[in-house]
DNA sequence: ATATTTGGTTTATATTATAAACTTGTTTAT
DNA sequence: ATAAACAAGTTTATAATATAAACCAAATAT
């Protein structure tokens, strides 16, 4: 049967956003825009979403004198994206 | 780079469904509700979009005397599938 | 004859995604 | 030094989606 998939993964860009994040130790706002090819308003709700939902850490800082907004992905977070990817195989393998 | 997911499929219930009906030549209403564990209201709203995008075909005649609504996927179904999954591969192998 | 069930559809509501507008501060040009 | 343009986001508003609740017509069961 089809298992339910995490709604907080199943979003083009937040699933986006956790793919990237799972690659890397960490990638900032303005990288991940880039990559991804969103819009400053989206990436920054869904950032929000993934931050509320404890799959992603976000640190506020400045590089030189600019404000640089740090992610990372969370323990949680590696294995929310875990287990959607193995409910998504349900669905996918014919 | 993520390539965009095609919306129509990018639903959990609409996947679900489309993932069902690429595996058998054809089936009905009753027996994808029950597959899915669907309610009515939303499967028929959801089969209603993927018969708008020409994915699926949707009969209705009788079983007896009982109305029967019976789906089958179409060939831009089955590609659509095909290339939601490759798509969707390019998000989740890390 | 009336109540219940089947097989749905329609309408309303809640959630989500997206875009547009705005904020704060920094460079760069004048 | 001041103004214009830009960077890095946030907030707010709007559009699209998903879901559930209510409804309907016909068939079956009591």
């Amino acid at each position: 049967m089809y298992p339910k998939l995490d709604p907080v993964l199943h979003s083009e860009l937040r699933l986006a956003v956790i793919s990237l994040l799972a690659g890397v130790e960490s990638a900032d706002f303005t990288f991940i825009k880039k990559q991804t090819g969103a819009t400053s308003g989206n990436l920054s709700v869904q950032i929000d979403k993934l931050s509320a939902a404890g799959y992603i850490a976000v640190e506020k800082g400045f590089k030189g004198k600019m404000p640089c907004t740090t992610c990372s992905i969370t323990p949680a977070g590696l294995e929310a994206f875990r287990s959607y990817v193995e409910a998504l195989k349900e669905y996918i393998s014919t």
